[in-house]
DNA sequence: CTTGACCTTCCCATGATGGGAAGGTGTAGC
DNA sequence: GCTACACCTTCCCATCATGGGAAGGTCAAG
């Protein structure tokens, strides 16, 4: 299988799979004589967690060590679930950060008559409270 | 007042406000002879605006167009609004988004020991999922 | 043997921020 | 006046994850 078609059986786009090779998330794969990358069904699986880690919100390098801990089989689970619940409080923090930005400037914008008037309390508010 | 000074009064760093110098975002400031910035009150004013800005999730871009519209005594509220919500918009959609990640990974973890059996089916999730 | 779809590597760009080097300036104390 | 130190200047580099694109090699179908 070339990259092309594991990036479709991945979802792991080919600049993305040379990438994660290059900073060495997966092992470099087998070339064929001409120098084609050349994938096999683990290494397809191995993208597919990387794709759905990556869609869970974990960085990079955050999936490298669940890469490890997935292919450790001697692993303890509070180990991974150590670091899911980790992950899980950083993703809800971020999430609070981004509803409460949202809430200031909704109030603003509640104030605000929205009409033709150049009256507006959400300018007057960013250009002047503390 | 030199660009410490302004930053220490505007709760911007220097490094920053040389960078939205350089990329238009705010007006060049008055040199010294010997080439120092220099910054009055107005200019203050103009980088604590922005400083809330983007403590409101607005990009260095959308806080240009509100440095305009700020700046724009005949625009309508209106306008003003609309950009408003349309950002509170978007804020929401990525809160709910990393929300969801938060949500699956919880519900992964719950179901997982998280002692020292390696079991572990926040892994087998993510590896074995569509 | 040509054509087109694929592959290779290499470089560049994004967005917002910080780090740091090399060198000039301004001021306070002696 | 000289020295020390804090500040300023510009310039380059790094981050994180991703995409774009160029220049050139390869492969299979027609």
């Amino acid at each position: 299988m070339n990259i092309g078609q594991a990036a479709e059986a991945s979802g792991v786009s080919a600049k993305m799979i040379r990438y994660y090779e290059q900073i060495g998330l997966i092992e470099p794969p087998a070339r064929s004589h001409s120098g084609y990358r050349v994938y096999a069904e683990p290494n397809v699986h191995t993208l597919r967690f990387v794709r759905r880690a990556r869609s869970l919100g974990f960085s990079v390098e955050e999936t490298g060590s669940l890469l490890a801990l997935w292919r450790d089989r001697s692993r303890a689970s509070a180990d991974v679930k150590t670091l899911a619940l980790k992950h899980v409080a950083e993703l809800e923090e971020k999430a609070a950060a981004l509803q409460a930005m949202a809430a200031t400037l909704r109030h603003l914008a509640s104030h605000c008559h929205g009409d033709e008037r150049p009256d507006c309390p959400i300018l007057d508010k960013i250009g002047s409270s503390s």
